[in-house]
RNA sequence: GGGGGCGUGGUCUAGUGGUUAGGACGCCGGCCUUUCAAGCCGGAGGACACGGGUUCGAUCCCCGUCGCCCCUACCA
């Protein structure tokens, strides 16, 4: 198979057109294809470098290789040109008002043969003699489209079902130009949430969106290869070599979907939780752009869904945060300074300086007190974390260093007058 | 207006001429427990868009209606 994905560069590209790259990724991966880049960029008002830099930004964070290209529409001109002036003087085209307009036969139809939707079938009475080429000799996209993708030897055309009522068009042209059609596969839309197609204006998030909010590439492909698809009743969870080998077009869906970023954020803390410590540290450390101490990000991993909660949940791990004076409120009751007075002996002893040994020791602490285990345990977390809600507190004050937690606890004494 | 596509809980989906219509996110409750999550367990939530057919029987087949979306540009 010779696949390819044509956008056209018109922005960030968002998670629609992230899908139908993935898709035709995938489908030359399993077939030991090719999956071929081609920039749709003939509208040179939008076109700008920017935004084609953004287009092969996304697909290598999204590790979708492509195999030739990335082509320039634009400037492959002078074949449409070729193309168009021999439609003219074959007489399958003619000058209208300095345009080129194909001629569309008046009777019977054109049928699309689509794997996913079956046969389409458009009367010819309902497509009118549409201009191929501009008054100032420039070719418009259904001309392009269907001479890039022959040149290119493309076979299957996996793509936008936007584009399925202009198929019968590139159809029109291919038969003109004498050409074997390729096979079309037209995807559903993904919907906003306002059930509009997905596009810049809707805010639809785009990859480089999805990057910076702290989610992984991995689980993004397997989100959206689930936006459309479905393997089975029930497995959710696809690695990228179980996608190249599962994905199939006759199991797409026909029906629209729409992007739900709960069910992304839920499969991204999977992903999360199944990296190495190390390698969460590096993924953090290149999203953050500064150094994370490993021992707070073991810390944080179980409760993170996307890579920037670290900071929300750890960044007390890393410096010290301002104290949220509602928690130090709740938490600092009487008598709560001399537990805490009484839970700074026990860490400062606790010998070796881990989890369990000071599980042990401030367990001790609320034995001898015989208070409830929160009863000390918050007073500490308010002092080390400055509020009310964190990670494991014996884990926390591992991750911090006897110095260091010491040292927040007298402060927090102090501050307490004790 | 014309043409085309689509229609299973709020969302993503599985499914078949006879099933208690399956799974997941989210939501609610419980367990766990030092907080919040995570994890585990349980629950609520669907007349399978609606109306006609065909059939002993339709979510599934046919027709119609409605709704939504796409195309209908000298945009892509």
């Amino acid at each position: 198979m010779r696949v390819r994905f044509a956008p056209s560069p018109t922005g960030a590209l968002h998670i629609g057109g992230a899908r139908t790259a993935l898709y035709n990724w995938l489908l030359a991966r399993q077939s030991g294809g090719a999956f071929v880049l081609r920039i749709e960029d003939t509208d040179r008002e939008r076109s700008t470098p920017e935004n084609v830099e953004q287009i092969y930004d996304a697909l290598r964070w999204l590790e979708l290789e492509w195999d030739e290209g990335p082509f320039s529409q634009a400037q492959r001109r002078p074949r449409h040109e070729e193309e168009i002036q021999r439609l003219q003087a074959e007489g399958h085209a003619y000058l209208d008002e300095g345009a080129v307009r194909l001629r569309v036969p008046d009777e019977g139809a054109t049928t699309v043969q689509d794997v996913i939707r079956g046969e389409v079938v458009f009367e010819h009475a309902a497509i009118d003699d549409f201009v191929i080429a501009r008054s100032d000799g420039s070719p418009l996209y259904n001309l392009a489209v269907a001479v890039d993708d022959r040149d290119m030897g493309i076979t299957h055309v996996v793509r936008g079902a936007d584009h399925l009522s202009n198929t019968p068009r590139q159809l029109l042209i291919l038969r003109a130009l004498g050409a074997e059609p390729p096979v079309y596969a037209h995807l559903p839309l993904l919907h906003g949430t306002d059930g509009k197609k997905l596009s810049k204006r809707h805010g639809a998030a785009s990859v480089q969106e999805l990057r910076e909010a702290g989610y992984l590439p991995e689980a993004v492909c397997n989100y959206i290869a689930l936006l459309g698809w479905g393997y089975d009743e029930s497995t959710e969870f696809f690695t990228t070599e179980e996608l190249v080998e599962r994905f199939s077009l006759e199991r797409v869906s026909k029906s629209p979907a729409v992007f739900d970023e709960q069910k992304l954020r839920w499969m991204n803390g999977h992903y999360l939780r199944r990296l190495e410590p190390g390698e969460l540290r590096d993924r953090l450390e290149a999203l953050l752009g500064r150094p994370i101490p490993e021992a707070a990000v073991a810390v944080a991993q179980e409760k993170m869904q996307t890579l920037t909660d670290f900071w929300r949940l750890a960044a007390f791990l890393v410096e010290p945060q301002p104290l949220d004076e509602r928690a130090w409120e709740k938490v600092m009751t009487d008598g709560a300074p001399d537990r805490l007075r009484r839970a700074r002996e026990a860490i400062a002893s606790a010998e070796p300086f881990e989890p369990e040994t000071l599980e042990t020791a401030l367990r001790s602490v609320v034995d001898e007190l015989g208070v409830k285990p929160r009863d000390v345990y918050q007073p500490v977390r308010v002092a080390i974390s400055g509020t009310t809600v964190s990670p494991g507190i014996f884990e926390s004050v591992a991750a911090l260093g006897r110095e260091e937690a010491l040292a927040r606890i007298d402060r927090a004494l102090d501050r307490a007058g004790a």
